[in-house]
DNA sequence: ATCACCCTTTTTTTT
DNA sequence: AAAGGGTGAT
């Protein structure tokens, strides 16, 4: 047997040893949460429990499939039959199994948010709503807020206080709304994100047999990431360890950074409630092992500034480490290059590899200047989240097809897939289909499948053809492998040719991409880890897979990662860059504005300090695109927050760029008082720092940046003189669009020197 | 029915 | 920047 337990040090032991009762570990960043999950759940397999009756929840599936690998080497075999996975990826099997008790059949499909905006916006078109008041995103979110609270479409319309929200906020009919959502999701055999686990709890309340089944079945639950579940999970674990007690939740209020998808850190405060505080044993992790005393320390003075939080008191033994590297950047594609630049001589001198480093940003759309930067440096690097596989149109087609297959009532894939590829079945006619389907009382695919009956002539003709194309595909899926079916579909449909026929580069990669689904559909019926190779479970587990999930490159992964945040957390890294410290960036002004939560934001930079072992660094830059504006940026307030003993300021790699010369008045706003001041104080106080460490070489060998301006827009009037950040191209004496003067957007590019014009299609600028 | 083009809007993080 | 929506031509 391994002797795991004589490299804990105390509290670590006595987490792993916990026999039965709830436990609750509180675990600091880099505190050896991983190794305690891991070996508990080792040790209570060597105690004899089977691992069929284990649930252990994890926060991605990567995460999940990593810790059965660790468990494995500890204990055999055996790890491979413990219950872990997501919440969603675990509940989903569940509700697969027991479909039936809530009028589901098991091959119901997964809507992702598209599908439900989508859903959404046909739905406020047809209750001849104003899209402009209800907007989609804000109706989702207040449904999905409503959901993960437990609160269905009739306890929502019945409640007062959020009829009174709604009113206020002017879209009274949002109830409404919500129940409409909620009845074509059910017509549609389909379940949302928060379905999974809105109708998991609806389940359980309404089935006790069920609920009683997997209560005895699961002798001991664990919970990772427990400050991150939201309250409909937290009833979900509650009731399945009721009859045992054996509850494990690991968590860190101090890294609590979902809140904004119903993640209640109350949730901590309410466990010792929920099994009384005397039976509750506590544990707290609080020495880091991960990180130098600096980077501790640095973490630890921002989280400080929060009021909301437990106490708790997170240091290292390890050494001191070098200061934090604060690099200021003229622009994001300088920052870009300075990051590269500063990966590159670390790399060099301290001969590390490329998965040494991470880059990481508060939003996916920072990505590109580094990859830009990187490229020009020949770094390899790999990209996790952003616009996923899964999300490629492509690939949607292709998943819309076979969700249609396995589930007829799938309203959203049905959109998809109905006049693609075109096939004369237009807007009208899916009018007309969804009329005749309300007259019927039937669902469409019944109209479709039996269109004959209905409607004679031309449109009935492409209809039927599709219709026997579907019923050929279902004919298949109980004789045939899901790859021999995902394959025939593709080429049978006409979706394959169509992106073979298409030679850009962009088609090439879209017919590479879907041959790579075909290939991911091919492993997963292949790996014989997997019991059940239907294509609908293929479906689900695509649906729920995280942006940690994405597959990794075969050939060369020593890569530097770039990534999100909010995607880093439970990673690490030797070496972190934290970039885009700009006030309105980071912290973001969304979360400011709509929900005025600082705290949350703070907490996010926490997670990105205590990802770094030995160096970080930190950067920001003073102008940036921005949904293709130039914009001028202010240095975060995160900056000045961070205890200045452990900061330095590098050396600035490059001159002040001309954008400095004719900056655009920043809007004017209302900036809270002190913190302005402050902000500005220290970027002069860097400035002066900065100004100091220049040697006289470095002042005379500025260069101007090359690529400043990639591409933007401008209005332009009769008279106006154009001008954009660094260049200026003379003054507009006319603009004329088809012979006709008047107002116009043009793009403009800067190509080295020279200033090219683009979109030019009636427009002429006469200079 | 489909396409090309233009204008407007959005504007974070993720299961 | 990118995506959605609308319009007029084919």
């Amino acid at each position: 047997m391994v002797d795991y337990i004589s490299g804990l040090n105390d509290p670590q032991r006595e987490a792993v040893m916990h026999g039965s009762g709830p436990l609750m570990i509180i675990a600091g960043a880099g505190s050896g949460k991983t190794r305690v999950l891991t070996y508990r759940i080792a040790h209570l397999i060597d105690n004899g429990v089977d691992p069929f009756r284990i649930l252990s929840l994890t926060f991605t599936n990567k995460a999940a499939g990593e810790m059965r690998h660790r468990i494995e080497k500890v204990v055999g075999t055996e790890a491979r039959n413990i219950w872990m996975g997501t919440f969603h990826s675990v509940f989903a099997k569940i509700l697969r199994i027991e479909a039936k008790a809530i009028g589901y059949t098991s091959n119901f499909s997964i809507y992702d948010s598209d599908d439900s905006k989508s859903l959404l916006r046909s739905i406020i078109k047809e209750m001849a709503l104003d899209d402009k008041v209800y907007r989609v995103n804000s109706v989702f979110s207040r449904i999905s807020g409503a959901k993960n609270r437990l609160i269905g479409p009739d306890d929502y319309l019945n409640n007062s206080v959020i009829q009174a929200d709604d009113e206020s906020a002017r879209m009274p009919h949002i109830g409404k709304i919500y129940k409409q959502y909620a009845l074509r999701c059910f017509a549609a055999n389909a379940m949302d994100f928060d379905d999974l686990l809105f109708n998991t709890n609806v389940l359980f309340r309404d089935h006790l047999d069920i609920l009683n089944k997997y209560q005895h079945k699961f002798q001991y639950v664990m919970v990772d990431e427990f400050q991150d579940t939201n309250v409909s999970q937290y009833l979900i674990t509650r009731k399945l360890a009721a009859v045992h007690q054996n509850i494990c939740i690991v968590g860190d209020d101090a890294q609590s950074i979902y809140a904004f998808r119903g993640a209640n850190i109350e949730n901590i405060l309410n466990f010792q409630r929920d099994y009384g505080k005397e039976n509750v044993k506590i544990v707290k992790l609080e020495e880091n092992y991960r990180s130098t005393n600096t980077i501790v320390q640095a973490a630890n003075s921002i989280i400080a500034r929060n009021k909301n939080q437990l106490e708790k008191h997170v240091f290292t033994s390890n050494e001191e480490g070098p200061l934090i590297d604060v690099i200021k950047a003229s622009s994001d594609n300088e920052e870009g290059r300075l990051v590269a630049s500063a990966i590159f001589e670390t790399k060099m001198n301290e001969s590390l590899v490329n998965n040494d480093f991470a880059i990481l940003y508060r939003t996916n759309a920072q990505s590109r200047a580094f990859e830009e930067a990187l490229r020009k440096v020949s770094l390899k690097y790999r990209i996790i989240g952003g616009l996923s596989f899964y999300q490629r149109k492509e690939i949607k087609d292709l998943i819309a097809y076979l969700r249609f297959v396995v589930n007829q009532q799938d309203e959203e894939a049905f959109k998809r897939i109905i006049n693609l590829p075109k096939r004369g079945i237009g807007d009208t006619t899916i009018a007309k289909l969804s009329v005749i389907a309300a007259e019927q009382e039937d669902s469409i695919w019944e109209i479709v499948a039996n269109i004959t009956k209905y409607v004679a002539g031309r449109a009935s003709f492409a209809i039927e053809n599709f219709a026997t194309l579907i019923k050929s595909f279902k004919l298949l899926l109980d004789q045939k492998d899901a790859f021999e079916v995902a394959s025939h579909i593709a080429k049978t449909s006409g979706l394959l040719k169509e992106l073979y026929d298409d030679k850009t580069v962009e088609g090439l990669a879209r017919y590479e991409n879907v041959q790579e689904l075909l290939n991911a559909i091919k492993e997963f019926v292949d790996n014989p880890d997997n019991e059940d190779k239907s294509l609908a479970t293929f479906l689900q587990s695509v649906s729920l897979l995280t942006t940690a999930d994405e597959k990794e490159d075969d050939g060369d992964n020593d890569r530097i990662t770039l990534m999100t945040i909010h995607s880093a957390k439970g990673l690490e890294f030797k070496n972190v860059h934290i970039v885009g410290l700009e006030e309105d960036l980071f912290p973001s002004q969304m979360m400011l504005e709509s929900r005025n939560d600082l705290e949350e934001e703070r907490r996010l930079f926490y997670v990105a300090i205590t990802r770094a072992e030995k160096r970080l660094t930190i950067s920001y830059a003073e102008t940036r695109y921005h949904y293709g504006r130039l914009k001028m940026c202010e240095p975060s307030r995160f900056l000045m927050e961070i205890d200045q003993k452990y900061m330095k300021v590098s050396k600035q790699r490059s001159a002040p760029s001309r954008l400095d010369f004719d900056r655009p008045e920043r809007p004017n706003r209302d900036r809270s008082e002190s913190t302005s001041t402050g902000s500005m104080a220290f970027v002069r106080s860097l400035a002066q720092k900065t100004a100091q460490r220049q040697t006289p070489q470095q002042a005379a060998s500025h260069t101007p940046s090359p690529d400043f301006a990639p591409t933007s827009t401008a209005e332009l009037a009769s008279g106006q003189r154009v001008e954009h950040a660094k260049f200026g191209f003379g003054t507009v004496k006319k603009v004329e669009v088809n012979g006709t003067e008047r107002k116009a957007t043009i793009q403009f590019e800067q190509v080295g020197e020279k200033v090219l014009l683009l979109s030019f299609a009636k427009l002429r600028v006469v200079v």
